[in-house]
DNA sequence: GGCTGGACTTAGTAAAGGCCAC
DNA sequence: GTGGCCTTTACTAAGTCCAGCC
């Protein structure tokens, strides 16, 4: 139990700062006795840390203005800008490409935005948008990019290490016992905000942030981070019941922004894994949830009623919960508490199915969720009643919202809220369509490919989308000709085969009989795989698997499944990947059980 | 009970990096 | 050695949920 306390305290190498060279469980010192947080005793409640030291964040570089040869011209006449309305011009300028650009809100915002930052004159001067001319400025841009990829080896491993060496001053921060990476140290630099979706502040001004802005927390008993020469930090805090080491407010929405640990970091990885944790205590109790609900359709009060509906789509077709938003202030979004009656429509009967609902709506990200869902006859039911004579726009659920749904959920297990349905259902759904679709007898690109088919099912439900890639169609004609090319050659090697065959009638040379056999069995192979890959590329066209590998399966489902079928766990997860989920590369076995 | 701010998780896209066929 | 493609990482927006206030 010692060595707990005193495993930063050895180290070999007898640096001048032990606390800050050791390796703290990187296994790049000669230190032997280091312990896995995972191995560690947990904080009582509400305490994350004891020890906190960081050097402070990374401030975007300061503007560089453009050389005089970079034009802008306004109403067909080179303008010179001052210096800070130029910087708001470039960041125009760059994304001039973009479809935002053509947008009027994105354009209404910005040059409310962008006429803020203009000297008076310039004021008077500029009064339309629509007479700026970017292009040079946009060309300029287009040209140092291009620049950059021309560059040669040596200025390109100048710019490498100058970031490595950032990385290693700021990119780590020493908490309790070990030595952890920090997520984001890099300060958002100013620019354009583009919502996503139909965002009614498309298109502001991002403001640079300056030490002045920020809050620093880290322990007492810690070097606090030096603020830039000549500046000061907001306020230097040392508050152990969060997990964040800089915080500032943004300009756009008035949020407060954090800088946090990494994912392989003790404060993110226990908390991941309590997450699944809770959702595996769901598991045992799910039955009785479903059946309470079941109960709950039949129920006096309206309220209840619009509960358990709620909650049935939240656990049938994994929905958000639905937080209500402040119109105006963000794109038109909704969850499950939040639809609104013309986000569904109710079919008695369509495509031979009875009580279906169908769904349409847009969702986190303003991702399109469109769905259409056989229910059961009492869900379909209370749909209508709650439909009645309401507007479209009304709340479909107007007793209720994700604040009284989660103290029911509370109150039916401890730690129950909305989003465990999604985490339980989806490492759910993954065991289950691993079980079902993983053949004993596949070799390993097969199985692989039913993985990633239990990955996509649990995708699908949870409506992961991406937009397919800009080089799809191309890239899958590659794949098509080089099956193609496999197919021609595996025939050749056939032929040879069967010739080789046949003298060895004459000859009886079975030496080259078998190694034009091992020749074929290699060639299918290698199709086989290139067809594997086909599949797999197509089926995914549109779906993003690694949002529910980063955040709903259970990672320990998916460690164990490797085990099992001896799959090298670096098929599965990459390295950044391993490196979140090395609790559970650790811990599980190849019988465990979600 | 409603409202708000704060903390933290989840999300898709753009840019960078790395690898492989040529 | 290099161009082009695919994978990984960086970035930061947009959710969820809770605590504290009235």
């Amino acid at each position: 139990a010692d060595i707990r306390k005193v495993s930063f305290l050895i180290n070999t190498t007898a640096p001048a700062e032990p606390f800050l060279e050791c390796c703290y469980g990187t296994g790049s010192c000669f230190c032997s006795l280091v312990v896995s947080w995972w191995e560690e005793e947990r904080y009582p409640e509400g305490i994350k840390w004891k020890f906190l030291e960081h050097k402070g964040p990374v401030f975007a570089p300061p503007y560089e203005p453009l050389p005089e040869n970079v034009k802008f011209y306004y109403d067909g006449k080179v303008m010179k800008l001052s210096t800070k309305a130029e910087e708001v011009a470039t960041f125009f300028a760059k994304m001039l490409d973009h479809e935002y650009t053509t947008k009027e809100i994105f354009r209404k915002n910005f040059f409310k935005d962008w006429r803020k930052e203009m000297t008076s004159e310039e004021k008077s001067t500029i009064t339309s948008l629509s007479k700026c001319d970017f292009t040079h400025m946009s060309q300029y841009f287009k040209a140092q990019t291009e620049a950059r990829k021309q560059m040669s080896k040596e200025e390109k491993q100048k710019i490498k290490e100058e970031n490595e060496r950032l990385l290693k001053e700021y990119g780590y921060c020493v908490m309790d016992n070990h030595k952890e990476r920090i997520a984001n140290f890099k300060i958002e630099p100013p620019g354009l905000f583009r919502g996503r979706g139909n965002h009614p502040k498309m298109g502001m001004l991002k403001r640079r942030i300056m030490p002045e802005d920020i809050i620093i927390n880290c322990s007492k008993d810690s070097k606090v981070p030096p603020p830039p020469p000549g500046h000061k930090w907001k306020e230097v805090r040392h508050d152990n019941k969060v997990t964040w080491l800089v915080s500032w407010t943004e300009n756009i929405q008035g949020s407060i922004k954090y800088i946090m640990l990494n994912p392989s970091s003790r404060i993110k990885g226990e908390k991941d894994w309590q997450k699944y944790e809770t959702a595996r205590r769901l598991k045992k109790c799910v039955d009785k949830i479903r059946n309470q609900y079941r109960e709950d359709w039949k129920s006096k009060e309206m309220k209840v009623r619009q509960r358990a509906v709620a909650l049935y789509f939240i656990d049938k077709l994994a929905l958000r919960a639905g937080n209500e938003k402040e119109e105006g202030e963000t794109a038109d979004t909704v969850g499950c508490c939040s639809l609104r009656v013309e986000h569904i429509k109710l079919h008695p009967e369509l495509d031979g199915q009875e009580y279906v609902v169908e769904f349409d709506f847009l969702g986190k990200d303003s991702i399109r969720y469109y769905n259409k869902v056989p229910v059961e006859k009492r869900v379909f039911k209370n749909l209508q009643l709650f439909m009645e004579n309401k507007q479209p726009e009304d709340d479909l659920f107007d007793r209720l919202n994700t604040s009284i749904l989660n103290k029911h959920l509370q109150d039916l297990m401890e730690g129950l809220t909305a989003k465990v349905f999604r985490t339980y259902n989806a490492s759910i759904t993954l065991q289950q369509q691993l079980k079902e679709l993983t053949n004993p007898d596949d070799n390993i690109p097969a199985k692989i490919l039913s993985y990633n088919r239990a990955n996509r099912a649990v995708a699908i439900l949870c409506n992961h989308q991406r937009a397919p890639p800009k080089t799809f169609e191309k890239s899958m004609m590659n794949l098509q000709s080089k099956i193609d090319a496999k197919k021609e050659q595996l025939a050749d090697a056939r032929r040879e085969l069967k010739s080789a065959k046949a003298d060895a009638k004459v000859r009886r040379d079975e030496k080259a009989v078998e190694s034009k056999k091992k020749a074929v069995q290699r060639i299918e192979e290698q199709l086989m795989k290139l067809e594997v890959q086909a599949t797999d590329r197509e089926e995914n066209k549109q779906i993003a698997l690694s949002t529910s590998k980063l955040n709903y399966l259970d990672p320990r489902i998916s460690v164990a499944w490797c085990k099992k079928w001896g799959i090298p766990i670096e098929k599965i997860y990459n390295k950044t990947q391993r490196e979140k989920f090395a609790w559970a590369i650790d811990m599980a076995e190849e019988d465990y059980e979600f």
